[in-house]
DNA sequence: TGAGTGACTGTAA
DNA sequence: CTTACAGCCACTC
């Protein structure tokens, strides 16, 4: 604990940098920091995210919240991105590849 | 030190 | 089209 050179506040800092109405996937987050196959990892991350990492942005690559049952509420997750602007409906985000946000991408220019 | 686990992803049938 | 299986890396006990 001591050391935060982990792996995970590598993930926090990526987290952290999601803008508002925004998602993204575990993968791409994983992506970003050069261990795609660490996904999982990324995930599992957020189980030990701080309050200060947007962890109810981040959804698995088909846009579902598959870590609401890890938040305090029932519909907690949803509900926070249902506050965001989103649209959730079955603990899926709806036109998620409209609302997706790719942390690599913060780097190419917007077309 | 070793084995187990996981908020995932991609490919196959 | 849907369902199933295997791989993967980093962390904890």
């Amino acid at each position: 604990m001591t050391d935060k050179s982990t792996f995970y506040t590598r993930v926090y800092a990526i987290a952290r940098q999601i803008p508002p109405g925004k998602v993204t996937s575990y993968g791409a987050i994983a992506r970003a920091l050069g261990a795609a196959k660490s996904a999982r990892m990324v995930g599992y991350a957020m189980g030990n995210s701080p309050e200060d990492v947007p962890a109810h942005r981040v959804v698995n690559r088909v846009g579902i919240l598959t870590g609401k049952h890890h938040f305090p509420g029932t519909n907690l997750m949803q509900q926070l991105l249902e506050n965001e602007g989103l649209t959730i409906i079955n603990d899926q985000v709806q036109d998620f590849e409209q609302h997706f946000w790719s942390p690599v991408s913060e780097d190419y220019t917007q077309e």
